[in-house]
DNA sequence: CCAGGTACCTACTGGCGAGTAAGACTACTG
DNA sequence: CAGTAGTCTTACTCGCCAGTAGGTACCTGG
């Protein structure tokens, strides 16, 4: 990742998109704590004063990495998703716009879903602030397709159960790269949609037609 | 928490329980790095070199907590869990003990998932571990009832999503204390078992017999 | 070719926190 | 009442790291 030897005054927005990438990368390694801004400059390749000057403060840094990642990541979902469709078929392309994402940028990843969430302060609050935009989407989902009248923690639950679950299959995921992500994504959709009750019965659920 | 003035003396097993509970909280509070011996020493009421003593090195402390809990949990599980009963039943009952021990030792809880995940080195073994077998618990579980046969990958993840949706409404949970333990299980029970196709219908899941 | 601004650096400070040295106090044992 | 084993403390060292002081090189417009 270091970048290579001395490619010398770049305007600042370039550098400013160098130290992020960089901080992101050894955020998503190390953690908050561990991560030293002496390692991001030298990832990024430049000197510790230049990272003060452009990004501020390690948790300015931080926050502003949070915030980036988690922007990116509900712009892929939103641009995956088809609205003005069946539950389940909306459901489905929200899935695998998830996967497909977090298949391509394991690092955005990792600093989301892994460090943010345990350091306190307003990194976790910029964090929840998108887990929640991503809870209410599947919750609004939920009630307005359901037929029986469910409570606002009833939708609220189950769509936290449900994006808790994409978030660890993500995490199992990183430990078994060799799957694609389509299939991942399908076996997600088949629990969720399905239940453990239809799949032992043998049934499953698929798209309507080949898309 | 601070145990109060000048309790004197005392043997060493009663000393280190002392420590573990004090150590399980102020790391549950601050996670891994942040938290800091000086504080852990402090809140058990006790001098730092006794907490050396005793325990060890940070890290070594650390894992015993991670170790200590993951046995708890476990353990909590096995015992509500009904083995030669029908796969839901098994899993309904497996999840009440889950939510059950969760609600009853939140810190047990926020040490284990929220601090141990995220550090590298031998505590996210350690705390692999306990969520392999887990994992291996329900995937035996759906192996053992399933008639379609199922590769292990298959079984597997799907088992990794159960436990991460566990997992993230427990934490949702957190924010949400009203809510009684069994009305959280239960509404995991009818994601996962009769998955959202059944529920939009108004198709919902319940025990056998009012057990 | 100078003025001033922007990119960039080396080399420091100051504090926090892990881990320890060296001993003091208590209690049991003979 | 020694002696010894176990409990417990104050008061340090020492390294790491966030953040900064005080510059130097380079470019751009006049």
């Amino acid at each position: 990742m270091r970048t290579e030897g001395r490619a010398k005054r770049l305007p600042r927005a370039v550098r400013e998109r160098q130290i992020m990438d960089a901080a992101v990368d050894v955020f998503s390694r190390l953690g908050f704590h561990a991560a030293s801004m002496d390692e991001i400059s030298d990832v990024a390749g430049i000197s510790k004063p230049m990272l003060y000057a452009y990004l501020g403060s390690k948790e300015e840094l931080f926050a502003t990495c949070i915030r980036r990642e988690a922007t990116r990541i509900m712009e892929a979902i939103a641009t995956g998703v088809e609205p003005d469709q069946e539950p389940d078929v909306q459901l489905w392309s929200g899935l695998r716009a998830f996967f497909g994402f977090v298949g391509e940028n394991r690092a955005s990843w990792q600093v989301l879903h892994r460090q943010a969430s345990t350091q306190g302060g307003p990194f976790a609050a910029e964090l929840a602030d998108m887990r929640g935009r991503a809870v209410s989407l599947v919750a609004a989902l939920l009630t307005q397709s359901t037929k029986a009248p469910a409570t606002q923690h009833e939708a609220e639950s189950l769509a936290a159960a449900l994006v808790g679950a994409g978030e660890s299959l993500a995490e199992w995921w990183l430990d078994h790269p060799e799957e694609p992500a389509g299939v991942v994504a399908a076996r997600l959709m088949n629990l969720v949609w399905m239940g453990f009750g239809d799949l032992v019965d043998g049934n499953v659920w698929h798209p309507p037609s080949r898309r």
